[in-house]
DNA sequence: GTCTATATTGTGATAGAC
DNA sequence: GTCTATCACAATATAGAC
């Protein structure tokens, strides 16, 4: 007995609090987030959270752990990448986290801000320890610019990627901008931020 | 070895709480934070908190207020001067955020993490609605870069600036580098910026 | 103004019926 | 597996002595 394609309401029971999990605790962060937040928003009794998962913190670490690895899983491969230039990697890079952002907005601010109010909790949780220091990237930037340290770079197509999704909320509070015009915006930056890294590195 | 200055032990209660509070509130956000917390750090009774302060939300407010001014304040007229080239208003931005972002690290993660999770409760504080839009800022990147949208430079400017003091944590935790290299790579970053961002505005 | 003790509510987790 | 009821403790806030 096949199970064919699910809609949302479908979903196992264990399954719907972990979707709920997801975006209360993005949404919220660990510690505003209650549990009942999180059984009432799956539409299930706060004790089948306990009876599926044990404790909050186990929720938690399953849902930040899934996060982690989509903002940082796929950078490693692409900043590995003997074969490709700079700009191609950027481009790359700036094509995947902006799609991946799009659909998951929250996540920066969630994963960076819980890194910072428990550095701990994920000093042991950190296992790749890819150094981007030895990668491809940081190598053809010294060729590149002998004079600038790597980790300016890194900063730049990082802020410029991933910095929009995290001043959105004030941008929007400030300006008033529609979510529909930002959208767009951030589409036009997947080609966009290529060419302005280019620049740079061709920057006095 | 005569002590002028006043040390931290001789502030009035009052604002040895207020004191506490910033570091606490700053650090591990609202709904992580503890009125115990704070109570400690400030080394004097819990009840004292509430003689002076009437509650948590209260004292918390006292300490976002001050952030966001430290953050947002003297933007505006940087912005709004019509005397001044974009190069010259990206140069002070960055001279002037980098100063205060490496003397107050935890700012853009707190600002922007609370009014993520809580955007109701700062509507109402908003009372400088200074559009930028209407800026001398994006009048003069219209007219420079008509193509482009001056959003796209306002997220460079802010990003390059600020995400290097939200990335901090994840990138030490990751490649593992010195807190001392870091701020001497801020510090370069002061003049940096407003050349790439000249570069970027003469790109194809 | 400052403290100790306590009231009161919030919140994670479990017991036990069904 | 799912629910209701409840426990146990944490956290904000206050009362009242000094």
């Amino acid at each position: 007995m096949a199970k064919t394609k699910v809609t949302k309401t479908d979903l196992s029971t264990e399954e719907k609090i972990k979707e709920a999990a997801r975006k209360v605790f993005t949404q919220k962060g660990y510690a505003a987030t209650r549990t009942r937040d999180i059984a009432e928003a799956a539409g299930i009794n706060l004790a089948l959270l306990n009876y599926y998962f044990r404790s909050k913190e186990k929720l938690f670490e399953i849902v930040i752990l899934e996060k982690m690895h989509l903002l940082l899983g796929k950078i490693a491969p692409i900043l590995m990448d003997e074969q490709t230039t700079i700009e191609q990697k950027v481009e790359r890079a700036a094509e995947h986290y902006i799609d991946t952002l799009m659909a998951n907005p929250d996540i920066p601010l969630f994963v960076l801000g819980e890194i910072k109010s428990n550095p701990a909790r994920f000093a042991a949780l950190i296992t790749t320890k890819t150094n981007i220091v030895d990668s491809a990237f940081f190598k053809q930037l010294k060729a590149r610019r002998p004079d600038i340290h790597p980790i300016h770079f890194v900063f730049n197509v990082l802020g410029m990627i991933i910095f929009p999704f995290i001043g959105k909320p004030l941008l929007q509070l400030i300006t008033g901008v529609k979510s529909e015009e930002i959208r767009a915006i951030m589409e036009e930056r997947k080609t966009l931020i290529s060419i302005w890294v280019k620049a740079m590195l061709e920057a006095a």
